[in-house]
DNA sequence: CGATGCGTTGATTGGAATCAAGCATCGTGG
DNA sequence: CCACGATGCTTGATTCCAATCAACGCATCG
């Protein structure tokens, strides 16, 4: 199985074989396993490694004090568990496992040691945290101002893309993997989970999709797009920041 | 009037003299005025510059085909408008002047000149960045899980906030300036303006705050923090990543 | 076998949107 | 000077989307 890391970063700059290489290696040397609805990144903790998820789902979350709980970002494999590590500050939202998921844990110093060698690497990087704070931003967009069905709709597209790009979505069908309870998936639509059931049953009986067995089958991805308002550019993942980043030397 | 972006920079880092003449300098170069209602920049736009805001109040905001629309932060004076442009990436969203406004045009190569002649810099610029996301966040849980009075309570404790430290609170009352319309404060909530009144006529109805002639006072500081459940750690405006900073050389 | 977790469904409530109208202030031009 | 429209605030009546409350089916599992 190819890196994560690696399959997600070749999206925003071209990286040579030896490039690939030492990203595998940063991300191979310390991996640890959790189970599901464990936290990898908790509130208030001063992380002294980066965490990069390798396999499975996390979420990072944040909730209030009477048990309210708002998912704010879906990680899937490739995705950094923490931003701004390398400055040590304290977490101000947690990072929970949704399954079983494995997690590379990078020493700030082997990073930094990386980037310091591969300078053109930043780019990568870059681009990587412009694309997850652009998801963030649409992300509140939906919660703000899309409908129930729109916002449900919309995760599924920008899923559907993501998982696409991994490299995961591809089981004979072409469903996707969907390992989230109809509860955690409310959390991520900031809704209750009977209502999430509700909704799936419309976009069911719209014809947009079929969800079974912890499977998404997408039936008319154009229709699904045309309810969510769903434009995949702010994602960056057609590759044309490697292009662009290799126009520009 | 001392620079905002120094007055903001200031929390994150230490700044010598010269650091902030250099800053204060990078900002001089060029300055534009915006008149109320335009756009700063445009969703689409490749941008050559870097807009830093000096005067007055803006909106990062995303809109969808029929018309509605939310504003995802409120920037204020010293905040960046848009991030990413070092890469030279098409925006995703929209910058638009409240009321008037004063902008700062810098050249990417003055920016990196600077960050390149004080590389000691580069953590206040990270820190910055790093409370704009937490920003973000809070304000996706905002949208997904507060309801109405809490989340305009909340969006009014976070401005009383960053606008104390700017200096611009001190009015003889302690009164804030609010240069936003209902309508705006609608999109920025992710509400109606009718409703927005109502909650306004709440808030004040429960003594927690007054609001006329575009001026809040906020009455009741540590009951609005309750009911937003209000923790300003998020911000990191209470000057610790400056100390930090200090210690870690 | 009961226990538990997850999904499904119905009945009811409630919060915010929507529709609609009225009123102030203000700048502008006849 | 007043008429006028524009803009923003306020209020009421009504509708509707999603939450809440409650129950049940159906798996899996120890």
């Amino acid at each position: 199985m190819t890196n994560p890391l690696v399959t997600k970063l070749k999206l925003f700059a071209r990286l040579s074989g030896s490039d690939k290489a030492a990203l595998a290696a940063l991300t191979d040397a310390h991996v640890r396993r959790y189970r599901p609805g464990v936290d990898i990144v908790r509130e208030g903790d001063v992380s002294r490694v980066v965490h990069v998820l390798l396999s499975g789902w996390a979420g990072r979350y944040k909730h209030l004090n009477d048990g309210r709980r708002q998912t704010l970002a879906v990680l899937l494999p490739g995705d950094f568990c923490d931003h701004g590590v390398l400055v040590g500050c304290p977490m101000d939202h947690s990072v929970g496992a949704f399954r079983e998921v494995t997690v590379a844990e990078v020493e700030p110093a082997a990073f930094e040691g990386l980037i310091g060698a591969r300078p053109h690497l930043v780019r990568a990087f870059r681009w990587e945290a412009l694309s997850a704070a652009a998801m963030q931003r649409e992300w509140a967009l939906s919660l703000g101002r899309r409908s129930a069905i729109e916002r449900l709709a919309h995760v599924f597209c920008e899923l559907a893309c993501r998982l696409r790009v991994l490299g995961s979505a591809t089981t004979a069908d072409g469903a996707l993997p969907l390992p989230l309870t109809q509860e955690e998936l409310a959390d991520v639509i900031g809704m209750t989970s009977v209502h999430i059931n509700r909704t799936l049953k419309q976009l069911h009986a719209d014809g947009l999709i079929a969800l079974r067995d912890r499977r998404l089958s997408i039936l008319d991805e154009d229709g699904l797009r045309r309810v969510a308002q769903f434009d995949p550019s702010y994602l960056h993942l057609g590759g044309e920041a490697a292009r662009l980043d290799a126009r520009m030397g």
